[in-house]
DNA sequence: TAAAGTAGTTTATAAAATAAACCAAATTTG
DNA sequence: CAAATTTGGTTTATTTTATAAACTACTTTA
């Protein structure tokens, strides 16, 4: 019947966050803010449920004396992803 | 890059409400209910934001004195599905 | 050295989803 | 047959989520 769409993902920013992650190896706060058109403040507080939930993982570092935050996508992440777009076929593919 | 998700088909209960209608001619409160797993409440809520928005025409009647509420897909409402195919494509298709 | 910019985080608010409570009629049950 | 339960919903309240606004800390530039 209809599978849950794992929550997490379903939602705009998260999941172009993801998708964006899903194909490159690592990519900056700053790189994902301008991909994704997302204002500063929605992006961190993203940012940060993905981590928690184990999808992605945040390295914050410095470049030279400004934060640098660098975000990549980790198995269970990709997991999730891959899950999600199983269980969306499921909708549309009616 | 990231165009937006019709934010009325970007729910879980929506979007299985209008992927059923569009494999259907029509189909009754009950049938939905029971195929979404959904409370009547939230149900009944989210049919009428489909209809508001067009997606979707409500027949209210009579089954003897029992109401009948019968759902079926318009035209503006499998365009909107479609785009958001289509959009949702952009997304996973990385 | 004051103003503006960078790279974010935290907190507040708006919007959405969901649940709970309710209604009217019909049906079942003790 | 009268009370309790079920059916088919709607309305209202609550919780959750997404988003925006405000703030921090440091840096660069005029």
């Amino acid at each position: 019947m209809f599978k849950e769409l794992d929550p997490l993902l379903h939602s705009q920013l998260r999941l172009a966050i993801v998708s964006i992650l899903m194909s490159v190896d690592s990519a900056e706060f700053t790189y994902l803010k301008e991909q994704t058109q997302s204002t500063a403040g929605n992006l961190s507080v993203q940012l940060d449920k993905l981590s928690e939930a184990g999808y992605i993982q945040i390295d914050k570092s410095f470049n030279g004396k400004k934060p640098l935050t660098t975000c990549s996508i980790t198995k269970k992440g990709i997991k999730a992803f891959d899950d999600y777009v199983k269980t969306l076929q499921g909708y549309i593919k009616k």
